[in-house]
DNA sequence: GTCTATATAAAGATAGAC
DNA sequence: GTCTATCTTTATATAGAC
């Protein structure tokens, strides 16, 4: 049962709704089944008595998801620091690492519903933006590759069903902290063009 | 239409199903919007003169797609170098990046079936887990962050309907590229735990 | 606030004419 | 190989009893 049963069941129908609607898309979700997941008898309709329509419970649940995001972003656990406190590069990729994790549900919403739900995508552009000012690829291109890169390790390990390519996360995140650290006190270095061909010197394919 | 109308019905259908079942994923695609886009009438069921029912077409769509891409990773413009032809680093991510593109489609069909339809899982996992064995992390963990990277820029590019943060692809494939190779070129680097606060030389935050 | 029963609409699917 | 007509199933939604 959605939210193991705690909470009106109102509130119980919105984390079935973005669970459902980020797993199957609001076309392939059902009311039917969302009454299953809270506890309702499937197929009944009492899902009428809390929202008007199934479109209304899509908006009501995008809406309440982006609070909570904006809300939670605000607390000091995932927030930047300030200009005045400078913070190490490693402890910046670990929150950003937490917020696209924390948006993951977003994220399948608007891959699922991605333009056929207006809403979704104007909720999660309320969201991104916020982040989007602070990561200037002119102020800092190592923060913005290292912040690509994050998502492309979600991203890459939802798809593989693990963590992408058997890395650890700490392993992930220390060698990603270490590369985007050095472009950020060498600025210099993203310009150079890279011209050597490169042969692995531990590579197995090498003879 | 699906197919510019070119090719046997079955192949625009076959088109057809890649992109709506990407779009609007599989429960939310209907036989009669498929039928609209191959030019055949809508809701007359002509569908069903070329397959048993959707799951065949959604199975057929998936397997023409894997064996084609599986095909397309062959040529050399696309597969990697051998051991002894040692390539420079920016034509490696090119091709890592080219070949993220190529599988757009069935990423999309991924994030939207997902686990409901096994087949998906099973065919992309044919496709990417011949690409996974040439990219070990203990043999060049740079270049694996860097093709997270090139996964990342192309997610948020498709969220934000734009490229990641404004920045043109060459541009970040030209820095990409440059922070890849110092790490491949020194690999203790990436072991290096990072210590030093950082604060920006150029950001406007900075006072 | 939930369930029974039912109405309505949309989508999947089939038979048969052309 | 495509269209007409139709059947079946499934899903959204409503009215009314408890």
């Amino acid at each position: 049962m959605a939210n193991g049963g705690r909470g009106s069941t109102r509130e119980r129908l919105l984390d079935a709704a973005l669970e459902v609607f980020g797993e199957v898309g609001y076309t392939g979700a059902t009311i039917t089944e969302i009454e299953r997941r809270v506890g309702l008898t499937p197929g009944t309709g009492s899902f009428y008595r809390h929202f008007p329509d199934k479109a209304a419970l899509l908006q009501a649940a995008v809406e309440r998801e982006v609070t909570r995001v904006l809300d939670d972003l605000r607390s000091p656990e995932w927030s930047p620091a300030s200009a005045e406190q400078a913070e190490a590069t490693d402890v910046t990729l670990r929150k950003s690492f937490a917020i696209i994790r924390r948006l993951d549900p977003l994220f399948r919403l608007m891959t699922n519903e991605g333009d056929r739900v207006p809403e979704v995508r104007t909720a999660i552009e309320a969201v991104v933006g916020d982040q989007q000012r602070r990561l200037a690829w002119e102020d800092d291109p190592g923060l913005v590759i290292g912040v690509a890169a994050l998502g492309g390790y979600h991203l890459f390990s939802r798809f593989q069903g693990g963590s992408f390519q058997q890395v650890p996360e700490d392993a992930f995140l220390g060698a990603l902290a270490a590369l985007v650290d050095t472009a950020r006190h060498d600025p210099g270095r993203l310009d150079r063009t890279t011209t050597a061909p490169y042969r692995s010197e531990n590579s197995i394919l090498t003879t």
